[in-house]
DNA sequence: CTCCGCGCGACAAACGTTTTAACAGGATGT
DNA sequence: ACATCCTGTTAAAACGTTTGTCGCGCGGAG
């Protein structure tokens, strides 16, 4: 338990502990020969930075929170892991937030985050409320948001385009000859299922087809058993569209499997596609199409801009990135 | 910017900074009037404590580390969850290390989370050396093993008994009728493969059978595409087993896609069980048979144990717990 | 030979909290 | 009346860094 601190270097070293900080933060400051005998020093005692000191005395920490909605999202598990290798990279450490969806704990991790004087903050927020944030920025934390659009200009975020993902997906439905197109989506309120819907229907436009006629079916979940149940509801109506156009793959995949079950052949009599092309999509019996999102560059992208507001708060010019995705086209469309 | 501190709150509320300090650590020591205008004095400020400075002065943090192996893999983001749960409800923190499999990255890690003197770290080590958790306890931070038996009793450990799951998988393709078994698994340097093929020849051997007649296929990967790469091997073999256990889901998903592809019924022609249930073993084509792996629970144990022994290092008695695997039977095996 | 500038380090003052010892002022017991 | 013990509070000393200021010694310019 004797932990050694910077002056117990420093007396090994024969130098004052000024220095030895210097080696540590500022190597070009001092000179080669004394350099070498700290480091020597540090080597043999095993000192290790006492990362809350310096905290303290430098004014800011090298941490970074991450709040998302569900790690247990491949979606967000992926953002993470590209925003853990870019902080790692950069020397910060990442402190993480999972909110559930749940907006008590979302706060609550955001003052952990406070409390821990992190030098910004990447979030994917639960809900639309902008005080929060605002709050944090007066308190110096920068703050990037994920798969977000930015409530205002003063700020930095990243998304993908859904709008286009959406067309994308439709888009292929209609060139491989489908006339009648279901969309099948999950609650109302997420704004990513709109989003996709919109582009689908600007698909249709463009191949100069009537909107309105774009089917819905409404799903309260996006589990793959809403999809199966969703697959159920279609089949009891009788009228199967040509094509169904999912809002995740996991819905397209218990859709999948409801329609292989009651024996409608997948792509012949209905084309299928999803959308986030989770690891899976490519592993089902009949694989499937899908919209590929760039989930791990999201996370290390956030990541950097927000290290670059904190590192050149001058220089930094807010950002709002938006990444376009990819139609993914496997055997589940013609 | 303007950091509202400990001694702001105290002149707001007309009592020492001492107090202050009373009111947000031993609040049953401070009389009732003054505690209530010192909780006024911090809500109208908006102050939020320094956790460094905290940290600093009282020698320990709030803050726990967890470093995974791989943070893609549904089984650790479960263990996550659950870690992350358990920690948040305990006010405490949790730095998010993801090592890839990579020793460096796993040595940097700790790095980082000694630099942050947290009060503990959960580990899922990447390989055998005991030296790196050895330094760590010496510096005074504890650590609790996840998922990984411990290598000696001054340790607590959390894991599942992968020896009963690979009984349990194997027992359940024997007792269907099964003559020929054959186990698909991942590089033989994986504890996990190891054991749970122990477990199956345990099973066989109670089964009245010879263990040696269990036949292996050894993959250089465990993935959905290993596991159809396994299902070709079997196919071009031209003798099919009439079971197959593959050591986890998404080898046997990636079996199950290559064998019906090839026109092999399942189960019909070959039943087929995989390990770990992960949350799209149930909603494939033909739903998959599985051991279940009380993951969530694994992480907020072994945060549990973490605790205890970072709360009470005088009461607390090293533990090695050993969860026990469930097998869920559904569609892919008679 | 003096003076200036410069490179290198030492010194010391913070940073915001926790914690110990000390203390004031009653109440209590003798 | 005095000694004693509470209870509630304060003052001050840490904790381990970072950082601005200062001083020393040396080499080159005047």
């Amino acid at each position: 338990m004797a932990t050694v601190s910077i002056k117990d270097v420093a007396a090994r070293a024969g130098v004052s502990p000024g220095t030895v900080s210097n080696v540590l933060n500022r190597p070009e400051k001092v000179a080669g020969g004394t350099r070498t005998r700290v480091e020597a020093a540090i080597r043999d005692l095993g000192f290790v930075r006492h990362g809350s000191a310096s905290t303290l005395r430098a004014g800011h920490s090298r941490t970074i929170g991450l709040s998302v909605i569900d790690i247990g999202n491949p979606f967000f598990t992926d953002v993470a892991a590209g925003v853990e290798d870019m902080a790692s990279e950069r020397g910060y450490a990442v402190i993480l937030g999972n909110s559930s969806g749940s907006r008590l704990k979302e706060e609550r991790n955001l003052l952990v985050f406070a409390e821990q004087r992190v030098r910004g903050v990447l979030i994917t927020p639960s809900d639309e409320d902008p005080g929060r944030l605002e709050r944090l920025r007066e308190r110096g934390i920068a703050v990037v948001l994920v798969d977000h659009p930015a409530e205002r200009s003063t700020q930095c975020a990243v998304a993908v385009n859904d709008v286009t993902g959406g067309a994308m997906a439709a888009g292929h439905l209609l060139r491989g000859g489908a006339g009648r197109l279901g969309y099948v989506t999950g609650p109302p309120a997420i704004r990513q299922c709109q989003e996709r819907r919109r582009g689908a229907e600007q698909a249709m436009a463009a191949a100069g087809r009537d909107p309105a006629e774009l089917r819905e079916i409404a799903m309260p979940a996006m589990t793959a058993k809403a999809g199966q149940q969703a697959a159920e509801k279609l089949l009891a109506d009788g009228t199967l569209p040509d094509a169904l156009f999912c809002a995740n793959d996991l819905l397209a995949l218990g859709m999948l499997r409801g329609l292989l079950q009651a024996g409608v052949r997948v792509p012949d009599d209905v084309s299928l596609i999803g959308y986030d092309d989770i690891d899976f999509a490519s592993a089902s019996t009949v694989s499937l199409s899908s919209i590929r999102q760039p989930t791990y560059q999201l996370g290390r992208v956030a990541t950097e801009l927000l290290l670059d507001e904190c590192d050149n708060p001058d220089t930094h010019a807010h950002q709002q990135i938006m990444f376009q995705p990819d139609l993914v086209v496997r055997e589940s469309t013609r």
